[in-house]
DNA sequence: CTGGGTAACATTTTT
DNA sequence: TGTTACCCAG
């Protein structure tokens, strides 16, 4: 940092020439298209070192966005490596913590108290299954969760329930979903809480209706640059342009081939509206790719050429061809987990690090499979983005008592322990607090208070709620002059809630006695209880252990952003990815974003890739046959090296023979350069699986069924083979081949 | 109020 | 197959 300002900088010298242009363009809009492994990081730190180092701006005048926080901690660590703790200063976080950053210092002009509770998806749930219910809208028609999910997407885009059509939503919760929306927020508003949405759409709330607060960032923040660009929704959009306003100085660094979360609102046409809004905005392609080798490379390429929707860009490698993909057909999913097992063990065999392993499945479920193999081979293995920590049930109870210590209006965590552990206090006792709360207009707990002195709540409940309200004014006390760690640990003995998972003899009883201590621990690193509140309802977060010697499991999607040595991408195949559920929903958007998902498994690999895929799964315990994914034919034949041979297949005969029909059916082998759309086979079970217990195929009237087309239906007729089925759609005449049991 | 039994359901996921 | 939400009997 004490560099000479006109001396060339030597960290411009590792850069590539459009890498440099994008760093050394500081003034004005920049839109930076990166590739796959292009150095997009490299760039986006080098950029903010630069901006510091040339003395454009303080740290504190820097805006930098990502994501996650996992994003933000790896850029900070990086800034920090490359030019000191001056970096401590800059404002870097997630959309959603600055949002959360802005929104405290301004809460009250948008109706807020600066104390908002930012609520998980537990709560929420919670408060619409209650509005639901209140409405008198059946919530196993229209599930509390289907009604908010479409409530984020309105978020997603920035449409406040004013802004939304009365009968928008269609007919999710018998019509009325707009109605729920804007009652949803009222409610939210007397909580004096926000969902996450809510944080960007306050803001945009706060900088569209006081221009005089807007200034005030727009004097503070003289550069802004945002990571995975392609992911932001509108509202993201919207909230960087109002802030971009003032300098101008926006760079935005993004890949539209890697935009694989349009199904939660991320809008990859935000990268157009960039050079429309901005009109003089540079852009920059950065296309050659560090990170894998040519075959690899090529068929990602080949790959993602097929899609329509994109802005283009040819990535290219100066680092050899490498070794070939790995395309191969196996029986099974068992034989597949079998084959991967036992290619891992050899690589490991060869000095490989299983570290630079990873094994990338389109949907969680899969791993279990190989999970189950790793066990068996005894590899050590880790599943990457399991049950996070603060979603765990006694968490989020243990967070639920200390929000009720921090704050006595926590309506929605007082409901959630007041009777956990068991106090006596049911349904019956809850409806009394809840009717005098609404008409007192007071939280559960002050409701509670005056309750017990009367009669209106009677035996164990009485006794249990007085007892719970004294514990916690007691807890409260403590504070002033206990640490909240020792408050919190006393609060979880003294409620009974450890003693409860004691006396548990379930086998995760102890896990989760662990984990209370692992919460009570990461109290401590708080100076108030309530910055320990902020922190985790925004950075809800796996507490990672470092990779280690392990092969890591994980889906495709959380698998965007990193790169391992070697990939496995098992289960290519149709019905399984591309996934049928996100084709019928979005159609031909659905299947590109597939085939991007595709692509960013593929690029995830620097030196080696297998793909493949079986012609037998069994998904829910049911047997189906599976021809490879149209995802397959996309692989340039001369990149891709089809590893197995009919003969090499484990089994019996009949077995192998099952196989060579299903592979000379395919014809894939052949005229690899004639793309053909593969024709969907499903065959009749019976013929394809080990035999299954008792009757395989048939039906009965009265079954309920599973149609890939027509969805799930009640067989009303059988006749050796051919159906009728009542479909939500209507009565059709149906191969028994064509279904499966529902 | 509690705990057991059963019916319904089963992409992707961050904040 | 495995989980979760709800209903009903004690």
């Amino acid at each position: 940092m004490s560099s000479d300002p006109s001396a060339p900088a030597s960290y411009l010298d590792r850069l590539n020439p459009p890498q440099r242009a994008a760093v050394e363009r500081l003034d004005g809009p920049l839109l930076v298209l990166a590739g796959a492994g292009t150095g997009k990081t490299r760039v986006l730190t080098t950029r903010l070192a630069h901006i510091l180092s040339t003395r454009r701006a303080f740290p504190s005048q820097i805006l930098a966005v990502t994501f996650t926080n996992k994003a933000a901690r790896e850029m900070k660590e990086r800034i920090g490596a490359m030019i000191g703790p001056v970096a401590e200063g800059v404002w870097l976080g997630t959309f959603h913590s600055l949002s959360a950053r802005i929104l405290r210092r301004h809460a009250e002009l948008v109706g807020l108290r600066p104390d908002f509770t930012i609520l998980d998806t537990d709560d929420q749930a919670r408060l619409m299954k209650q509005l639901l219910q209140a409405e008198k809208i059946d919530d196993k028609k229209w599930p509390a969760r289907a009604v908010l999910s479409a409530i984020e997407r309105w978020k997603d885009r920035g449409l406040a329930p004013e802004r939304v059509a009365a009968d928008a939503g269609g007919e999710l919760a018998a019509g009325r979903a707009q109605s729920l929306y804007a009652q949803y927020q009222e409610r939210l508003r007397v909580l004096n809480a926000c969902d996450f949405g809510d944080l960007l759409l306050h803001c945009l709330t706060l900088f569209t209706t006081r221009p005089d607060v807007l200034d005030e960032y727009h004097r503070r923040f003289r550069y802004i640059l945002v990571d995975e660009y392609q992911d932001t929704n509108v509202a993201q959009y919207m909230w960087l342009r109002l802030l971009a306003q003032g300098s101008r100085n926006l760079c935005c660094v993004g890949d539209d081939d890697q935009s694989v979360y349009g199904w939660r609102g991320a809008e990859v046409g935000n990268i157009l509206r960039f050079e429309k809004d901005f009109e003089d905005a540079t852009v920059v392609r950065l296309e050659q790719n560090y990170r894998s080798t040519g075959h690899i490379l090529a068929c990602a390429s080949a790959l993602i050429a097929h899609n329509r929707e994109r802005l283009g860009k040819t990535l290219w490698t100066a680092a050899d061809p490498g070794e070939k993909v790995q395309l191969r057909g196996v029986w099974d999913g068992e034989e597949e987990a079998r084959w991967a097992g036992e290619e891992i063990e050899a690589l490991q065999r060869a000095g490989q690090s299983l570290g630079q392993v990873a094994l990338l499945v389109r949907a969680g479920f899969q791993t279990r499979e190989f999970e189950e193999r790793f066990i068996e081979l005894g590899l050590p293995y880790r599943v990457v983005g399991g049950p996070r920590f603060y979603e765990r049930a006694e968490i989020r109870d243990a967070l639920a008592y200390a929000r009720l210590v921090a704050q006595d209006a926590d309506d929605l965590a007082f409901e959630r322990i007041v009777n956990q552990p068991r106090r006596g206090v049911g349904e019956k006792a809850m409806q009394s607090l809840h009717r005098v709360a609404r008409a007192r207009g007071v939280p559960l707990a002050r409701a509670a208070a005056e309750l017990v002195e009367t009669d209106e709540i009677k035996g164990p409940a009485r006794a249990g709620l007085r007892r719970f309200l004294e514990d916690v004014a007691r807890w409260r006390a403590a504070l002033a002059t206990h640490h909240h760690a020792e408050v919190m640990e006393m609060a979880l003995d003294e409620s009974g809630y450890t003693a409860m998972w004691r006396q548990d003899r379930s086998a995760e009883a102890p896990g989760r006695l662990e984990n209370l201590k692992e919460f009570v621990a990461a109290l401590e690193g708080f100076d108030t209880l309530a910055g320990f509140l902020e922190h985790v309802s925004l950075v809800m977060e796996n507490a990672e252990g470092a990779p280690g010697e392990m092969v890591s499991l994980m889906t495709l999607h959380s698998a965007k952003g990193l790169e391992f040595d070697i990939v496995f991408l098992p289960g290519w195949e149709e019905g399984l990815f591309p996934h049928p559920r996100a084709l019928d929903e979005k159609g031909e958007a659905a299947l590109e974003e597939e085939r991007r998902l595709a692509h960013v498994g593929l690029t995830r690999a620097r030196r080696r890739a297998y793909v493949s895929f079986a012609a037998n799964r069994r998904i829910h315990n049911l047997w189906q046959s599976a021809i490879p994914s149209r995802f397959v034919e996309e692989l340039p034949a001369e990149h891709v090296e089809r590893v197995a041979q009919p003969g090499l297949w484990g089994g019996g005969p009949a077995r192998r023979q099952r196989f060579d029909e299903f592979d000379q059916r395919q014809e894939w082998v052949a005229a690899p350069s004639a793309p053909r759309r593969p024709v969907r086979v499903i065959e009749a079970r019976a013929e394809l699986v080990p035999p299954r217990p008792a009757a395989a195929g048939g039906f009965a009237p009265g079954d309920r069924v599973f149609h890939e087309k027509f969805g799930y239906g009640i067989v009303r007729a059988a006749d050796a083979g051919k159906l009728d089925v009542e479909f939500p759609t209507g009565r059709k005449k149906v191969m028994d081949s064509f279904l499966r049991r529902g």
